[in-house]
DNA sequence: GGTTGCATGTAAATGGTTACATGATTGT
DNA sequence: ACAATCATGTAACCATTTACATGCAACC
């Protein structure tokens, strides 16, 4: 079995109880979205299975018009299974781009939407980068959390300097379709 | 509709004619391999409706004991279609990480346990790295592979020299599972 | 008056992977 | 003798995404 959304939220609720809302939102906000994700859809019937295996408890919270706050947090069993789970050996970590898929063809894209196409590209790791860079929301610290964010900086400053660098390989000359000329 | 299989097959063609094998085989060795993937069961499908939908031709090459090779390339129609989804916007580049989902909880991993996967890790990107850097099969060199291959470059760098420089952040003291002691 | 945030959930559709089946040849 | 390379394909299984459904409060 490898790391599906059950093995992540057993994770993340070890480090503390939470709602499916808030797992979702962990992902979005904190340090780990760039290298995990998961729906609403994944989540909450994941956690649903977790409490069916008792893994996890819940404490309901009422609220006013809200749906109730279904607050969930590991049982020792719980524990037990996620310290079983750090031992599997960890899958291949894995990239997919469609934006470098596109890039692939640059030479089949008109030069004003290729410089588009790079500055939006650019803008929104900019963006990551700075989400990482300044953490609002300072998390517990544990030293894999620094290490993790460290990563993802480390990461992103490398794609953004190499695609700032670079692009002009791209853009030089308008080769605006000259391909299959001959068909 | 997303950049698929189906899509990726297209473009690969639109380079040139090639088999089911060589096209999976380009992920592998190729350039290309560090942002797309495709194994054998989405390939050789998705060039089957190709065909069907008269996207691409093959000329069937007979083989003594092995099966007939089927050389695919696209037709004028497939061009066609392959420059009219070119024109999609590409979704958000995704990196998913199970080594780093363990990182997260180093302080749960044996110290000699840590030291082995980060060693693995390591050893596995500078193989990946390699490959980029020695291009043994020199392919037709268009701007956008260039391109691509050297961001796979600095990508590679990037992380390694980052766990190298910062690994020690995890190693340093053994934090063999002190949590939840009160459970 | 519309969007965003809070909060949960279901069901269908999707787009794949994994495993299997076949088989000759070459290398270890 | 065994694994790998070449070469194609099918089918069951799968985890997830997407879209939908609901609804209040606060902000713009």
């Amino acid at each position: 079995m490898a790391i599906d959304v059950r093995t992540i939220c057993l994770g993340l609720l070890s480090r503390g109880s939470a709602t499916g809302y808030e797992i979702k939102k962990s992902f979005e906000e904190g340090p780990i979205g760039y290298f995990l994700e998961a729906s609403f859809g994944a989540i909450y019937p994941a956690l649903g299975r977790l409490t069916e295996e008792g893994l996890v408890g819940l404490k309901v919270e009422q609220q006013d018009g809200k749906p109730d706050r279904k607050v969930y947090s590991l049982t020792a069993r719980g524990h037990a299974a996620f310290e079983e789970s750090l031992r599997v050996d960890p899958g291949p970590d894995r990239f997919r781009s469609e934006f470098l898929f596109l890039l692939l063809f640059a030479d089949h894209i008109p030069k004003d939407h290729l410089r588009h196409l790079i500055d939006e590209r650019l803008a929104d790791y900019r963006c990551k980068l700075r989400l990482l860079e300044e953490p609002s929301i300072p998390m517990p610290n544990s030293p894999g959390l620094e290490f993790i964010r460290g990563q993802g900086i480390a990461f992103y400053r490398a794609i953004i300097d190499y695609i700032e660098h670079n692009r002009h390989l791209l853009e030089a000359q308008d080769a605006r379709v000259p391909a299959h000329a001959a068909e």
